[in-house]
DNA sequence: GAATATGTTTAAAT
DNA sequence: CATTTAAACATATT
């Protein structure tokens, strides 16, 4: 799925395509992860002005109008794709947009997860990317869950999944394993260098790789996360284990604090 | 065909 | 009661 540097460039992208342009025809075929009506949903966004795209958390957020929002998570299997007017839907559809000019956006599912949301709460978690350091250390002092549970936790930081956890916590040389409240100031302080730096250096190779258009997330410069990934960077073999259901990659080279 | 991958919500355990 | 962990959800891909 899309992570936050994935959702980051999506933001772009968007922004570069349809931002400015009228919203024609608004299409749900999947009303299921709605929070209201189709109805409502076309009445309240359809005619408006897409005045910008942002990225908030691992959720994107479409302004329409004056004041219309429309939050949109694609979960586990969403993707974005770009339709022109004649063309037929791709597989799976949940929602198409149709702006003037006869260009047009497709949010496809194959799981049927990807919720969209109008009037999305008002986010007051720290995002990944603006997170302070003293918030960020303040938060792992009072934690004792396992590190990457805690970067993974949406109530507590945003952006972070399972992919790019693995990169930090590898950046960082702390085993996923570790306990936030038992990391020494030291090696915390690094953890959040090493939050903004992958998640930095993911965005820039994406813009590059991508180009600009709409593409799905790229994962190919993926150090650690990955089961076909054998050495680390530096040569150590890569191991893996479940961590709340989700697979874990690290290396010896990673020390563990608990 | 079983295992794997994935984020969130809900249930269970500590 | 508060906090942390496991299970459930569903399906394309390996």
């Amino acid at each position: 799925m899309a992570e936050l540097p994935d959702l980051t460039v999506f933001a772009l992208t968007l922004n570069r395509k349809f931002k400015g342009k009228r919203l024609k025809k608004l299409e749900i075929f999947i009303a299921k992860k709605l929070n209201v009506t189709s109805l409502e949903l076309q009445k309240r966004l359809e005619n408006q002005v897409l005045e910008k795209v942002d990225r908030v958390g691992k959720t994107l957020q479409f302004r329409f109008g004056k004041s219309e929002v429309l939050g949109l998570h694609l979960m586990l299997r969403g993707e974005l794709k770009e339709v022109s007017k004649d063309q037929q839907l791709p597989p799976n559809a949940i929602l198409s947009f149709h702006f003037t000019g006869g260009i047009g956006l497709a949010v496809t599912d194959s799981l049927k997860q990807a919720t969209a949301t109008l009037k999305p709460a008002e986010n007051i978690v720290p995002d990944a990317l603006d997170i302070k350091e003293s918030d960020f250390i303040a938060l792992l002092s009072k934690k004792s869950k396992k590190i990457k549970t805690l970067l993974m936790d949406q109530k507590l930081i945003g952006g972070i999944g399972n992919s790019y956890a693995d990169e930090i916590l590898w950046d960082a040389r702390i085993s996923p394993l570790s306990i936030a409240n038992k990391i020494p100031n030291q090696a915390a302080k690094k953890l959040y260098k090493s939050i903004s730096d992958v998640l930095e250096i993911a965005i820039s190779a994406m813009k590059k790789e991508n180009k600009g258009e709409l593409r799905g997330e790229l994962r190919d410069f993926m150090n650690i996360h990955g089961a076909n990934i054998k050495k680390s960077p530096t040569g150590k073999r890569i191991q893996s284990e479940k961590i709340n259901g989700r697979t874990a990659y690290f290396t010896e080279e990673q020390n563990f604090y608990g």
